[in-house]
DNA sequence: CTGTATCCACTGGGATACTG
DNA sequence: CAGTATCCCAGTGGATACAG
């Protein structure tokens, strides 16, 4: 007695919360090159890196997309994109002090990745 | 001297290994209710978890993708299917040992999720 | 009960060409 | 150089109906 709490409904609302969570995680990250290029990024936080190197060394990855996934980094606060006053402009990205939280998860899953590679093989 | 291995080569075919390690995991547990089931069930280890039930306990899982997201899973081995021969046949869903690997994953992507909210709204 | 089959809308993502 | 615009296709996933 004393609390009304009933501990299935907390239970409840947590796991909800958990699953929105996830979704969201998955939904931020998931996309084909968001990883990728934060991964990328990550290895190159010393180089000038704008839009057509990373395009260019990136192998099979379109303008149009790397458009669209450097935005939706960007508005993630995952990537900064800073406007260079060159002759013909370029752009410079970088992966963000906050953007390089994610890379434990990346190493988290090329690790499942390579134990699940192993364990279906045999 | 001695070595013929160049550092370079050696380090671009082990992140080429990683990227593709890190796609496979997003394929093989991105789906929009893979992770969501792997959570239900191992949630309900000592429980009968047939088709059914488990369709109506998660709200909006269309029998289609109920099927579709349990074979996928019992083909990466990470979910068992047992047919019980009850009258009518009722099939009995059950996490795999080996399933219960991807916890510490999905516990990470529900951390990073939750932070990122709260990252995001201040 | 355990699924399959069908139809359909939406989206992700590739190719290509074009603008500032 | 840095993107945008357009077209187009394959895959995802929902709804519903049906079959074993």
């Amino acid at each position: 007695m004393g609390t009304i709490d009933i501990d299935g409904n907390r239970q409840e609302a947590t796991c909800k919360q958990e699953l929105i969570a996830m979704r969201d995680s998955l939904e931020i990250l998931g996309g084909k090159w968001k990883l990728m290029l934060l991964r990328y990024l990550s290895n190159r936080l010393e180089e000038k890196n704008n839009f057509k190197k990373i395009q260019r060394e990136i192998e099979g990855l379109s303008a149009k997309m790397l458009a669209k996934e450097l935005k939706d980094l960007e508005l993630n606060l995952l990537v900064s994109r800073s406007v260079v006053n060159t002759k013909p402009v370029t752009v410079e990205y970088r992966i963000t002090p906050y953007g390089l939280n994610v890379l434990p998860l990346s190493e988290n899953l090329v690790q499942w990745g390579l134990d699940h590679r192993a364990q279906i093989k045999r």
